[in-house]
RNA sequence: GGAUGGAUAGCUCAGUGGUAGAGCGCUGCAUUCACAUUGCAGAUGCCGGGGGUUCAAAUCCCUCUCCAUCCACCA
């Protein structure tokens, strides 16, 4: 045996053993129990950080533990497109050769975005099979390819058919820079210090004012009321009367809304249904019109002549000017605004005709089963519960290239305003349709502009992977999933959605154990980003202490739902640990096999208090592989192996040498077999060098206590 | 405003009714012995504050303080 261990070399040499093997391969035709487990696709752009290391060590032990038990294993990779991301690192990409979407028309910009997704994907894809991960690469799936486009039609054709899908003129949160509008959750708050400004508005025929606080001046041209808190001591007064825009000169109604709030400003706010989420409600509680003053790319309408073209702060500071004789006074003002998550953009409430699904029957089947999902930690059923309870409609359509495109075609001619509806001159379809419109007897179908955001294709993950909506016989094997884990982050986006999703189309949950694991952060709490540039490169401590070593400081981390804290040093301090017990059964196995082949048959009390810690080992570490709680069935083994067999019962051994060894290589093959999960390369190599039976110590049988 | 976690050794974290734990760091000793990528020995803690339940509380309950995350709102 080599004086030290060489860890590249080995991992090289073992993973392509076993992938060469076919030990990662699922077979759905085997007699064996299935134990499927779901890898959340990284995204394609992204260069996998230490979450995804830590999210691969839990899920590859786990499915390494449950091959080991005897079942057929499956453990599913795929990849993400990654809808706006990809897009926005794309088009930056084509801005430095001076290119655009509007320069190559979305038929080129598409050819061209494929291209580029090979590209990254080849750059990046080999860097995905690290730390060990017994994935079955033979199944790997990208969330555009045509098995994964076919489920998503079929998704979107059945909600269509279910009367679950509505196309509508909505207040939604627009990201002018995306082009494109945004979900409640995908929007972030920045704190930003503006102006409140007190504006007066005089009432029609009387020489009396009322006085509305706005922090948005440049849209009074789009204002349809005032509305005052109920019994306003001042105002109350005026109800019923009219008011007098000072900016458009145009007279608006005095109305009374208990959603204003008595201790904001002056307790009258100004109705802007166009572009505030609160005032769209309350104006269609009052049947007022809705006028549009920002358009989509964040500059002013021709709706206001005074300010048309400029873009908003533009527009608030000249609105402002002329406003002048009007304001009443001007007060400092921070508050938090909601800002594009991705390119950190304002964004504006506006109307914009979107797709949405009605979420209210899948919310109800989804929570009427929820609690059949085995939660890690448990209080992830009442947070998922609470947000399914609370749940809106879904907004589906994104204005974006890069995604599955709406399968709908509206006639050009009978239908130019691409209206929906039953009676309407559409068709539900994933390819032009062959047919002629039933109105006009030609053909002029043009096809939605829009794509579906990301998460309604992810969301069908558990089923479209397996095939669905043909009844494959994965589908049938391996569905529900017994194993997903996933960040705590996307809970909602995500999770939340494959529940729902699962439940309706396939009337099962999707998966049956649920494991959200913690959220690495650096040592001041904060995320880890590449601006902040605080990111630790699994590939980095691989290299430096050994893949087997970097997932055992991993799994110290992989408590349920517990946030950890580390950096580059605390990684090293955690993986050097590990890397010495690498060392240490190294050293462990070159003392047993130095003595191989003495063997007497007889035995004394050492053999026999090692023999039952052994089999308490073997009973702690699987009860808590069984539980997931990994942190807990390594410290077991390292305490194990370590402290009691190498420090008590290997320095006792050595009085009684031939007596002791038939144990020693009973305990330590055993202890090699229960590690392997964790530490998959030395423990192949070293158990290959003791005597054993069978061809890996991948597919050899789960030790089980006497 | 609502919800959910957390506060344990210098640092990062386990432990969830029965004599306070690990790793790293620190101190001392050992070295032809499988292993200095080591072994042995050791120091370090009002287990956030206060109250309660119990024979017994880091652990269960109440309360306070601080920290974090998520959700909602921000005219």
């Amino acid at each position: 045996m080599d004086k030290q261990y060489n860890h590249k070399v080995t991992e090289e040499k073992w993973y392509k053993f076993w992938e060469e093997s076919g030990y990662f391969k699922a077979d759905p035709t085997s007699s064996k129990k299935p134990y499927s487990l779901l890898v959340p696709p990284p995204n394609l752009t992204g260069d996998l950080h230490l979450g995804h290391a830590m999210e691969h060590s839990i899920m590859d032990a786990i499915a390494r533990f449950k091959r080991m038990q005897g079942f057929d294993v499956l453990l599913l990779p795929g990849v993400d497109h990654a809808g706006i991301q990809f897009e926005a690192t794309f088009d930056k990409k084509l801005a430095k050769d001076n290119l655009s979407k509007r320069k190559l028309g979305r038929e080129e910009w598409l050819k061209r975005a494929w291209q580029f997704k090979e590209e990254v994907y080849k750059s990046v894809s080999s860097g995905w099979r690290f730390m060990g991960m017994s994935a079955d690469w033979s199944r790997e799936v990208f969330t555009l390819e045509e098995k994964i486009q076919k489920a998503v039609f079929e998704e979107f054709k059945s909600f269509w058919e279910q009367d679950l899908l509505y196309k509508g003129a909505y207040i939604v949160q627009w990201c002018p820079k995306c082009g494109s509008a945004i979900e409640d959750i995908e929007m972030e708050y920045a704190e930003r210090k503006e102006k409140l400004y007190f504006i007066k508005y005089k009432i029609v025929g009387m020489d009396k004012y009322i006085t509305i606080a706005t922090a948005r001046p440049e849209t009074i041209s789009a204002d349809v009321a005032i509305a005052i808190y109920p019994n306003h001591p001042q105002y109350a007064k005026f109800l019923g009367k009219k008011a007098i825009n000072p900016f458009t000169n145009t007279e608006i109604p005095i109305i009374e809304d208990k959603r204003v709030e008595k201790s904001f400003g002056t307790g009258a706010l100004k109705i802007t249904p166009g572009h505030d989420l609160l005032d769209y409600e309350i104006g269609k509680d009052n049947n007022l019109p809705l006028l549009h003053v920002v358009d989509k790319t964040g500059r002013i309408t021709d709706l206001d002549p005074k300010l048309v073209g400029l873009k908003v702060l533009e527009a608030r500071e000249k609105a402002v000017q002329i406003l002048a004789d009007h304001i009443e006074k001007i007060e400092d003002y921070i508050h938090s605004v909601p800002v594009c998550e991705r390119c950190k953009t304002t964004v504006e409430p506006l109307i914009s005709e979107e797709w949405f699904v009605k979420m209210a029957p899948l919310a109800k089947k989804a929570l009427a089963n929820i609690k059949k999902i085995n939660f890690a930690p448990k209080n992830y059923l009442k947070i998922l519960t609470n947000w399914i309870k609370n749940l809106h409609d879904w907004s589906i359509s994104r204005s974006l290239w890069w995604g599955h495109r709406i399968p709908v075609w509206y006639c050009q001619k009978c239908n130019p305003n691409h209206l929906v509806g039953k009676d309407k001159d559409m068709i539900v379809s994933l390819e032009e349709p062959g047919k002629t419109c039933q109105t006009c007897s030609q053909k002029h179908w043009v096809q939605d502009g829009q794509v579906l955001d990301a998460w309604f294709s992810s969301g069908m993950w558990p089923m479209s992977t397996l095939g669905w909506p043909n009844e494959t016989k994965e589908l049938k094997k391996y569905y529900p999933w017994d194993f997903e884990t996933s960040a705590p982050e996307i809970k909602f986006l995500w999770i939340a959605r494959m529940i729902m999703l699962g439940l309706w189309f396939q009337d099962d949950i999707p998966f049956k154990n649920m494991f959200f694991h913690g959220m690495l952060r650096d040592l001041d709490g904060r995320k880890f980003s590449k601006s902040l540039g605080n990111g630790i490169n699994p590939n980095e401590l691989r290299s430096q202490w050994g893949t087997d070593a970097t997932r055992m400081a991993l799994y110290s981390y992989a408590a349920a739902g517990r946030d950890g804290r580390t950096s580059r040093q605390t990684m090293d301090e955690r993986a050097k640990n590990f890397r010495n017990f690498t060392t240490k059964l190294w050293n462990i196995a070159k003392f047993i096999l130095a003595s191989q082949g003495l063997a007497l048959r007889a035995q004394n009390a050492d053999d026999q208090w090692i023999m039952d810690e052994l089999n308490k080992t073997i009973k702690t570490v699987t009860k808590n592989l069984e539980e997931f709680k990994l942190h807990l069935a390594t410290d077991a083994l390292y305490e194990f192996i370590w402290h009691k067999f190498a420090d008590i019962y290997i320095e006792k051994s050595k009085d009684r040498r031939a007596e002791a060894q038939p144990t020693l290589e009973y305990v330590f093959k055993t202890s090699l077999e229960l590690l392997h999960p964790f530490m998959p390369f030395i423990t192949e190599e070293l158990w290959q060098k003791l005597p054993h039976e069978g061809k890996s110590i991948m597919v050899t049988k789960w030790p089980e206590a006497k």
